[in-house]
DNA sequence: CAACTGTATTACTGGTTGATTGATTAATCA
DNA sequence: TGATTAATCAATCAACCAGTAATACAGTTG
């Protein structure tokens, strides 16, 4: 029955996407994806600069998303919420599924159609 | 083995979470997981003014999440991505787990604790 | 201890995007 | 024409992001 969504749920729910709503904060989490590692790691990994990459980790912390554990003179991030992964899969098999429509369309359109209903605007 | 996701997806995966990344707009989702309703309609149930429905309501339909359908005076939008919802209901249930969790937090802290472990800070 | 190195965070800045609102316009129909 | 519905415009305000520079922190060495 897909009990409705009630209005205090909003603002958190937003919240949850806006972490996942940025092109750097996703290329950081898929790199902890792959287990833990520290920031150094992460930055080589995502070829952004330490300072931004540190100023997400931090968001994502907050947020719950990534845990922190400090060693040394190093801190290491990983994932700290199951949902992380199970939504970046939906969303990429998303993606997926709309490239391949749009190359059946293509397709569809440069041989499938050829001669046939030559009419047509 | 769950593929690592690929670069060039990053920014599409970024952008469909930017679209449910905002209160108004979810607000918006869920009137319309109802069923088909007209802008006057959502605004209603969303409580935001027209202007701001409107606008929204077209970044949705450009995004593909919604669609658009006009019949006189009036234009009628309706869901048009399953992936909406799938994506809100996971996130609503890890929303209804933390609060689960920060309840048995609390609730150990205040009962189940009582009198035992006295020492500790 | 003081100086120094490597690692991570914070502060600050400029530029960009995004959200909201009131007013206006466009389209449809009585 | 007048009423209704939706889209757009214009303006304001807030949030966000990248990058540089400055700071903090832990460990090492002299």
């Amino acid at each position: 029955m897909a009990a409705a969504i009630p209005d205090e749920f909003l603002d958190l729910m937003a919240e949850k996407f806006r972490m996942l709503a940025d092109a750097t904060r996703l290329a950081i989490l898929r790199s902890l994806m792959s287990g833990e590692r520290n920031v150094t790691q992460v930055v080589d990994e995502t070829g952004r600069n330490q300072a931004n990459v540190s100023k997400h980790l931090k968001m994502l912390a907050e947020a719950g998303l990534v845990a922190r554990r400090k060693e040394g003179l190093q801190v290491f991030y990983r994932l700290n919420d199951p949902l992380v992964e199970r939504l970046c899969k939906l969303v990429c098999e998303t993606i997926v599924e709309e490239a391949q429509k749009d190359l059946d369309r293509q397709k569809r359109l440069l041989d499938g159609w050829s001669g046939r209903n030559p009419g047509a605007a």
